[in-house]
DNA sequence: CTTGACACGGTAATAATTATCAACTACTTT
DNA sequence: AAAGTAGTTGATAATTATTACCGTGTCAAG
């Protein structure tokens, strides 16, 4: 019964990675890391061990809010900070941390097992970067890696290569005409392509291949 | 562009239903709640909404460490503890908050946007139920719903139905020669029903069906 | 009455993780 | 040494929670 763990090569290298990595990798950077050096290894196996490493103490899990989880190779107590643009995760040294400390009035009844501490804000790469593209202001972008990408339907980029042609801006009609798709189709997708920044509309009702529109086409 | 939003029936309803929650719901349990009352709403709608209405401050979205969004109707600065066991979400409240500030020399470059601190540990009822229920120790429970559960594979049902027919415990051979299946493939569906608690080992290398392991075949 | 912005329901797709399983490896016990 | 067995692996299927897509519907303004 006494679960004896082996170490086995697999479980070497993974440990390996994770201890000369500052940056608190997911899994999946894990494993494409360690791919070079065990060009078979399954990405289960990672999960596996990953998984079984933190339950036996010999890594830190950590678990911030509703995102992938991360792992460190540093079992000291101490807390984080992460950037909600790109998700990367830095440590934080705590020193009043006791006061944080829950009061036994105000518990609800729970067995208290751990407090954690958690900032987020914008990291100094990220800030630079927004710096530099002021313009698109993006009020939502709250969706995942591809979602804010210029990937485009079929009838997203029928529509944008009609536009590409027109001299000026029209209106959704012309671009139906253009099309052989339905106006309601057309607006429909006009609305997709504006919320991506590929068109633009310059007069109500009236719209244009934007810059970046041209650039999604090639 | 000033993205006004409609208060249409079903954000109504979708706001009602958090409002009378004390429970921190997920996007799916309002879903089960609301669909009594609009029967036909799509669970997208209810996601898309709860999205749109915490962005526009009308509900405050819950990111606890690593698993299901939950909501809030309570929009004061409040934090949280929750049951590792059973996941429910409890509000706390804390009243030296400001001393976890970060001080300005610690922040790494980030630009500070909040701060998050988290409670867990056992609720009380989970604590109760974990009182009756000794025995089942469950070293490793970190999986989800039917993980754990008592479904079984078409080979586990075959070598469960064989133990069954015996008289007492009997060697992985003797299963092998009953199922039709190899002696390797045997062991192999042993360790996960004893780690499934359907069978045991009486004696070293010899197994038995235990109650729960008969209950799963009916 | 059109038009277009916003919204809906239904469903497909995605992302991250976990489960299943046959094959393999390395200890233990005979 | 042979056999038996616990632990491990890679490949792949499945699951969970969430988001994307799309055709259609609604409503308010011109
Ligand atoms: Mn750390
Ligand atoms: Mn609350
Ligand atoms: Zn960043
Ligand atoms: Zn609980």
């Amino acid at each position: 019964m006494q679960k004896l763990l082996r170490m086995t090569h697999q479980r070497e290298v993974i440990l390996d990675e994770i201890k000369k990595s500052s940056t608190h990798p997911t899994a999946d950077e894990l494993y494409e890391r360690i791919k070079k050096k065990l060009p078979r290894i399954s990405l289960a196996t990672v999960y596996r061990n990953l998984e079984i490493m933190s339950e036996s103490g010999l890594i830190n899990k950590l678990e911030i809010s509703g995102r992938q989880k991360r792992f460190d190779w540093d079992l000291d107590q101490h807390d984080h900070i992460y950037c909600i643009q790109c998700h990367r995760v830095d440590n934080i040294d705590l020193a009043d941390k006791k006061d944080v400390a829950l009061p036994a009035d105000q518990n609800r009844g729970y067995k208290v097992a751990g407090c954690r501490v958690e900032f987020y804000g914008i990291c100094p790469k990220c800030s630079a970067r927004s710096q530099k593209k002021q313009k698109g202001e993006s009020k939502k972008m709250a969706c995942k890696s591809k979602c804010g990408s210029k990937e485009l339907s079929e009838k997203q980029r029928e529509i944008l290569e009609a536009l590409a042609k027109c001299e000026d801006a029209c209106g959704s009609k012309d671009i139906a005409a253009a099309t052989s798709l339905e106006p309601k189709q057309v607006s429909c997708q006009i609305t997709a392509l504006k919320k991506k920044g590929l068109v633009d509309s310059p007069v109500r009702c009236k719209y244009a291949i934007t810059g970046d529109g041209k650039d999604a086409l090639s």
